[in-house]
DNA sequence: CTGAAAGCGCTTACAG
DNA sequence: CTGAAAGCGCTTACAG
């Protein structure tokens, strides 16, 4: 049978009382007391039983945390930056993913009610944002990750888009790139309006009009169809700004196919820093997103949101970086 | 305030117990108070708390998972497959990763002693063997992914190694190649040694010995530091099969730049079938691990043993399957 | 400084 | 077929 707190207080000659002080560190306790009490549950091995803990108390002292999917290229790192962090502040993490329509969402929000966290971490799902929403109003602490331009109305963390945006630009416009091709996503997320704002505004600084954008869809296979397409209809461009490593490398395909040079004929330059950019060849000039930081700082924001503490009331936001590679410029690493 | 089952029972006109009877389709009840009670449940938008049932029944619909890191670039693939099945069984899944020493070891056993959650899946941490047998003594049951050969005493699920290595050989032998080099993991770890010995029996079978055998250490810096060294000394191979693909494409790395051709001079094959595979130049063979299967399989065997089955005995093994691309049959996708 | 008792929200013999 | 009561293992006023 596992040792529970009356065993504990039976073999230290206290009421149960007092072990829950001495575990909580509640209240003045006698020295000698807690001395005694503490020896014995180390002497037993006892450890509280979480669930009796948080019937009592009301919380769990654990967090959610829902994904549209486990398998994208940058979850692993956001999920480690959470999972730490999380430990860390010896909390539980449990994994929920919605994306097996209406009953998988059912069942995650029957989780909410059953009370099985005290907070959610989300990377958004498609079309959970009503029910997102509906949640934090009820009073469940939420905090957004990689917000794709929703402006929900409760904490969220996101990357710098524009500024990668704009550093993809000038790092273009240095290689002296003056038509550039960008494969966008899908234009209904931010982040993509964003990356693409601020792309267009550094070449306009240089009186430049981008005039090539095509809309793309944030998958390999469209931004080979979308590149082949364009070079079949004998479109020219000396850059390709996509607006994620997919894609990018999507394009690369396309042009080692139809014979340019990368980056000679065609600079190319992605978004992301996904772990098989590194792997491509030429090797993928991208825009780096801090994905574990991100988790890092969600999961911080919740923490202390948790802990009574105020949330901040507007998007955190985590600058990118250019990371210069092959696929740009020739004699990089 | 949250409706609890007191709320239910007092707007049914019943008493709690018979609330609990209909939530649990346990023992007769009228159907017209089924019924009643049911339509109460919806309306109040009833969900039993999870600690209190769990606190009640003494045990909590909840597994856990162990793994080293989440970073890993097939770890997605594996959870991925946890947790659809998990989810599908609906139970929760209380994510852990022990990779910063003792003291998360430490408070992962916590966990356990906690009673947070009923059964464990576990990628094996390093060195944490021990702890994992000592908790499946006690009465955890544990679930094993992707045992790396220390034949635990509890139940595991693996990849054909072997035949993963026997495929790979007959690849390259029907490829007219004899004299291929091997980069193996860590020969600690089983899987490293089925991989190499499936290999050498079927180059022995065609009566050739495989004589270069590096030792590696899973690393793309290791693939290519050992095929640099083996070039630079002037040893001769006509194919590499690397234990896994973060070596396989170390050894690309080397080959490209000492001039050779893949597959021409040199043919490589991998190990893994890791998403960065498909997008090296050229794409890289590779002996496919279904690992969102093994994710799968492991959980379903947990959840059966929690559902009072019975756990198999011996190791579950899933078929691993050759993919050819480029590196090594040059007309291949 | 310490303890008896009620309460958290369920389930489950036991009795009828 | 149904309910009163005890129990799961904690925490927390309340009283001393």
């Amino acid at each position: 049978m596992r040792v529970t707190i009356a065993d504990v207080a039976r073999a230290a000659g206290v009421s149960k009382t007092t072990v829950s002080r001495v575990l909580n560190t509640r209240g003045e306790i006698d020295a000698t007391t807690a001395a005694r009490v503490r020896e014995v549950i180390d002497r037993l091995g006892y450890v509280p039983n979480s669930k009796a803990v948080g019937l009592a108390r009301g919380s769990s002292r654990t967090v959610g945390m829902l994904v549209p999917s486990l398998t994208w290229p940058w979850m692993g790192e956001v999920l480690q930056g959470v999972v730490d962090t999380v430990e860390a502040a010896d909390h539980g993490l449990l994994l929920f993913t919605c994306n097996r329509g209406a009953e998988s969402v059912e069942r995650f929000t029957s989780q909410v009610s059953a009370r099985a966290f005290d907070g959610l971490l989300v990377i958004e799902p498609e079309n959970t944002l009503d029910m997102l929403t509906a949640l934090h109003r009820d009073g469940l602490p939420v905090v957004l990750i990689d917000d794709r331009g929703h402006h929900p109305a409760f904490p969220s963390v996101g990357a710098a888009n524009r500024d990668g945006g704009t550093a993809a630009a000038r790092h273009l416009i240095a290689l002296g790139r003056r038509r550039p091709l960008v494969l966008t996503g899908p234009q209904r997320f931010g982040c993509v309006r964003d990356r693409l704002a601020g792309f267009r505004a550094a070449y306009a600084r240089h009186g430049i009009a981008v005039e090539l954008v095509e809309d793309a869809d944030f998958t390999e296979r469209g931004g080979y169809g979308t590149v082949r397409g364009l070079l079949a209809a004998g479109e020219e461009f000396d850059a390709v700004f996509a607006h994620n490593d997919l894609m990018a490398i999507g394009a690369l395909g396309a042009l080692r196919e139809t014979g340019l040079d990368v980056p000679g004929d065609v600079a190319v330059v992605g978004f992301d820093d996904i772990p098989a950019a590194r792997h491509t060849e030429p090797p993928l000039s991208t825009v780096h997103q801090p994905m574990r930081a991100m988790g890092e700082t969600a999961a911080r924001i919740l923490l202390a949101r948790l802990a009574g503490e105020d949330a901040p009331t507007a998007p955190v936001v985590l600058p990118t970086r250019l990371i210069e590679r092959r696929s740009s410029v020739p004699d990089s690493s």
